[in-house]
DNA sequence: TTTGTTTGTGTACGATCGTACACCGAAAAA
DNA sequence: TTTTTCGGTGTACGATCGTACACAAACAAA
């Protein structure tokens, strides 16, 4: 009995073990990429139903339950993966760039590059960040809030912000990310035929962030109503 | 015979002629309205159908097709609607303000308060502009972009904005309009419960928003790269 | 080994959906 | 007047939806 079973059943592969746990979150995992499939497709998060992701996923309907409730549900993992790709972001931000142009045009083009990059990821939060569910709406709130205070973090030690307070350093970085962010759809629906358009769209940022920047720089810190 | 009919059926109240293309207008308009009822109800656009809309109306569903071919050509109608909306903010914002507090503070309280006067365009155009639809996502933006364009021209003359070339008043008043259109789902999602944390984000928006203009004040037309 | 838990399947029900077709009555055109 | 046009109704069909229940197989615990 103690050799009863001289080997595990395949030394060829390393073979994972497996748990039940593991395969129950492999497939948890298939419907979120399911779903992520669906709404590459042009679907929009809000108009999946249960049947079709569980479909997707190539499983029956019922087997949706055994994972998330509702939709919605499945939607905050879904924001989950926004927020680790978000700062994904940042931390290839902070690496310091050959800063040969301008460090503000710099910094647009690699964050649009990177919505491209994750285009159904950022499909996902710019339609629903203020879409059809209110508790995905605050989920994505609080993720984009998380990902300010990163911002502001990072930039409270440069020289340029050491006028600023705390406060407002988050208003500013507020600002920006705003900005960025509305600016994702708009490189989305860019028809893929007509560089110079996008272009024009990137001056268009560049210039507004740098706006920005220039108030941050004259902002003092005094009272104002 | 020729008698037959002394006078017109009602002359106490004016009556109306309503020739036939009268009441289609109306209940055309009928139907726009129900779905900003049902929008109004924490609907979203996205997700209305024929039939509800239809039903909302108080009218068969196939009624619908004699007016749009789909629920998209009606939310043209409301991004129209959406239009007629900001042009009339335009108008009442170009009455000078009185302006004992600061005017940006008191531009904003203005929009505020005339996002939550017409909370149901507000939700509307908010989740529309990066929602389900392309062709209502572009109409919208094209609404936006004339809101813009009349911003700009409004803002043209005054001797605040000399400095800046016509492009780039065009980008600072995107810019203001950007923000302003964030603020409007945070505001409405505001639990009705809390006045402070309404204190707190109308603060921030009004900090952004003369950042935005500190910037723009300091703006040179130089070769930006 | 036995027993229980858990994950995914199969089937089924009622509701709703978009849409097609035939039809009615009143306004407009002839 | 007669005829035509057209906004709105009624009915019907097939597809899809969310969800409930019973069940099978695999794993874990005993």
């Amino acid at each position: 009995m103690p050799n009863a079973r001289p080997d595990t059943p395949a030394p060829a592969t390393p073979e994972p073990p497996l748990s039940r746990q593991d395969r129950k979150d492999l497939t948890r995992q298939s419907l979120v990429q399911a779903a992520l499939r669906l709404i590459g497709e042009g679907r929009s998060f809000t108009s999946l139903g249960i049947r079709e992701i569980a479909r997707e996923a190539g499983m029956v309907p019922n087997a949706f339950y055994r994972h998330f409730r509702s939709p919605d549900e499945l939607g905050l993992s879904l924001v989950d993966e926004v927020g680790a790709t978000l700062r994904g972001l940042l931390r290839q931000a902070r690496q310091p760039s050959s800063a040969q142009t301008s460090v503000v045009r710099q910094s647009v083009q690699v964050y649009l590059q990177y919505v491209r990059d994750n285009r159904v990821l950022f499909r996902f939060i710019s339609s629903e960040r203020a879409g059809g569910s209110r508790v995905l709406r605050l989920a994505i709130r609080h993720e984009v809030q998380r990902f300010v205070d990163d911002t502001a973090r990072d930039l409270a030690p440069l020289e340029a912000y050491q006028g600023l307070s705390q406060a407002s350093l988050h208003m500013v970085c507020g600002l920006m990310v705003n900005t960025l962010l509305a600016a994702a759809p708009e490189v989305l629906d860019l028809p893929a035929d007509e560089p110079q358009s996008e272009q024009a769209m990137v001056q268009d940022f560049v210039q507004q962030l740098q706006i920005i920047l220039l108030g941050a720089a004259s902002w003092r810190e005094a009272e104002r109503r």
